[in-house]
RNA sequence: GGUCCGGUAGCUCAGCUGGAUAGAGCAUCAGCCUUCUAAGCUGAGGGUCAUUGGUUCGAAUCCAAUCCGGAUCACCA
């Protein structure tokens, strides 16, 4: 149990032994002491000062030595200051903790709870290469599924890619138009690269032919509309779905060439997917459960044959669930997939990583699912997260604003590169061990850069300012992992025993009770599926460690006592950074 | 206009289920490598926590209003 915990519950005991009086977890605080002020973790008295009419001074001190006294094993002594009852937690407890804990590698997660939570991320379109906003999705994503299964939880990853529609005609019809048959094997381009330079021609091309019409004298509504290469693109939707053999094949084959360069982008970044779902098999999923909806009332059907939900009285809008023709739209193809998601995997709780843009989406997507009375309903979260700007605002694929993600990742691999050799630390490193290297310590730096901040803050990328491996940062923690490793392959913590004894210095205990910390950490970042809390964490871990490797030598210790006594604590202390980064999806380096 | 989200140091961000003098990193300045990896450590300067009012013993944190920025409110996905 979390030393916290514990406190709050013997200070429960000795109220009720005092004074004869229940209080609950809820009704009074306990923090870590501040720096300044002697003691481990304090006691706030002030809301319980009225309900037993005492004093701070009087309270403070009759609590303070009752608790000393029932509690040898876990306290020493206790200061009063103010209203705050600061209370010295004895080392023997930290060193119980660290010889319990210094190689248990699944210290701090979570037993079993046999339920089943589904993560939906990445979900790309097959238009265009994966950029810096997906990078951000996927490492989340991916994240917030191993913080989930570290707190004890089944999970599934899932992606839904998104495969058809009128955009991903655009790409085609460029491809005809222009490609006189070239591939990417016949261009050596990467196939998500490949038919993302269609969609963008595309566009090009669109943009000029509606300025021709408008030159002609049509307006821009009509020559929108009217331009030859969007009435090809319409007429080739048209053909895909009803799946005429030419357009067909030329649709696999052009997503078979995505697939094959998003696979290599996702292998490289270390995303990976337990199911994949393709909307062009989901799409038109949900149409049954419109015409439940419509048994129930829930729904209702217009005069022009079209059906509608009203959620004004939830301070939402009307909204359509089927258009006039039958065909779904975007939200009843939703319900659709979350039924199947349900169905095929009884899972417990589905949650989206989906950007911001559709907070609105998701909140009716659930309140439909709700009023529909699916047993799902509730189970549905929204994993909101902020766009990722550039300086000069957001990214914009048509416009070729985007920060690509295949080139970020070489960019970051050529820093790496550059810092490692300009440091010399590794000349003996053979060249496929240096390339792991500068692969980890890129994705690294990239990952905890996109992975530290609050997801549903928006973020600037500034691409003139390449991302740093100083302070608050993936390559600062993974250094001092390597530092940790190095002195351990001098020589392994044995002895526990001999620890048992020792007086802690202020930095070993410090690092002490901040690793006793690690699993409420996994707990409340699976609560609030924020992995940045577990990146905060494992930051101050790294810089509290480096504080004590700076002050303390762990092979010239004062005593062999000593040196054991750090030998635990480094061993434990690069276990939790392992297991930390390991949880966002980065690696730590034995040596850098 | 309705709804939702954000506004904390020059910059990027923590802290937000109310607690002691608001913390990090970057940048700036001053120190520290004959000793376990200096991708490190120590210190200094830098703040009207958007504004105003309220609740409270106590507010960056909760409530209300206002200002600023963003998202969204498609028979698009």
């Amino acid at each position: 149990m979390a030393i916290q915990q514990q406190i709050q519950e013997a200070a429960i005991k000795s109220l009720e032994q005092l004074y004869g009086k229940q209080f609950t977890a809820k009704d009074f605080q306990i923090n870590k002491t501040k720096p300044e002020f002697e003691g481990d973790y304090t006691i706030v008295l002030f809301s319980l000062l009225k309900p037993l009419g005492k004093s701070p001074d009087a309270l403070g001190n009759e609590l303070g030595k009752h608790l000393v006294e029932n509690n040898a094993t876990l306290f020493t002594a206790y200061n009063i200051i103010k209203g705050f009852l600061n209370l010295t937690v004895a080392d023997a407890y930290w060193l119980q903790l660290l010889s319990a804990n210094y190689n248990n590698v699944s210290f701090g997660k979570a037993a079993a709870k046999n339920q089943k939570v589904m993560v939906e991320y990445s979900s790309p379109n097959t238009n265009k290469p994966l950029h810096l906003g997906h990078l951000r999705n996927n490492f989340l994503g991916w994240s917030a599924a191993e913080i989930i299964k570290a707190n004890g939880y089944d999970t599934v990853k899932t992606c839904i890619v998104n495969d058809r529609g009128i955009h991903i005609c655009k790409s085609m019809i460029a491809w005809q138009l222009f490609a006189n048959g070239a591939t990417p094997q016949s261009t050596t381009t990467k196939g998500d690269h490949f038919v993302g330079d269609y969609y963008v021609k595309f566009n090009d091309e669109y943009k000029k032919q509606i300025e021709e019409l408008i030159a002609a004298g049509i307006k821009k509504d009509d020559a929108e509309k009217e331009a030859p290469i969007m009435k090809a693109t319409q007429q080739m939707l048209l053909d895909w779905e009803a799946g005429k053999p030419e357009v067909m094949e030329l649709w696999k084959e052009m997503n078979s060439w995505v697939y094959a360069g998003f696979d290599a982008t996702y292998k490289r970044i270390g995303s990976n997917f337990d199911k994949t779902y393709y909307e062009s098999n989901t799409y038109l999923l949900g149409k049954k459960t419109v015409q439940e909806g419509l048994a129930k009332n829930v729904f209702v059907q217009k005069e022009d044959g079209s059906v509608w939900i009203d959620l004004t009285a939830d301070g939402l809008d009307e909204k359509i669930v089927q258009r006039k023709d039958g065909t779904s739209v975007y939200i009843t193809q939703d319900i659709g997939l979350a039924q199947q998601k349900y169905d095929e995997y009884k899972i417990d709780q589905s949650i989206y990583v989906i950007g911001d843009e559709q907070n609105y989406h998701m909140k009716v997507l659930q309140l439909i699912c709700k009023k529909l009375g699916l047993p799902y309903a509730d189970s549905i979260y929204h994993l909101s997260y902020g766009m990722v700007e550039l300086p000069t605002g957001k990214m914009k694929s048509r416009e070729g604003t985007v920060v690509d993600a295949d080139d970020l990742l070489d960019e970051m691999e050529r820093v790496a590169q550059q810092k490692t050799e300009e440091l010399g630390k590794v000349k003996d490193f053979t060249a496929e061990e240096l390339k792991e290297l500068y692969r980890t310590l890129s994705l690294g730096a990239l990952k905890f850069y996109l992975l530290r901040v609050d997801p549903k803050k928006k973020m600037i990328f500034n691409p003139e300012e390449s991302i740093d491996f100083h302070g608050y940062t993936g390559p600062f923690i993974q250094y001092t992992h390597a530092r940790i490793k190095s002195i351990l392959r001098k020589q392994k913590a044995n002895d526990s025993n001999s620890i048992q004894q020792t007086v802690l210095l202020p930095l070993e205990k410090e690092l002490l009770i901040e690793l006793e910390n690690y699993p409420t950490v996994i707990v409340q970042a699976g609560n609030e599926h924020d992995p940045s809390h577990l990146a905060n964490y494992i930051y101050t871990i790294a810089k509290t460690f480096n504080s004590f490797y700076t002050e303390h030598s762990v092979m010239n210790a004062e005593t062999e006592e000593k040196k054991q006594l750090r030998l635990f604590i480094c061993e434990l202390t690069a276990n939790v950074i392992a297991s930390g980064m390991q949880l966002l999806g980065i690696n730590v380096p034995e040596r850098m």
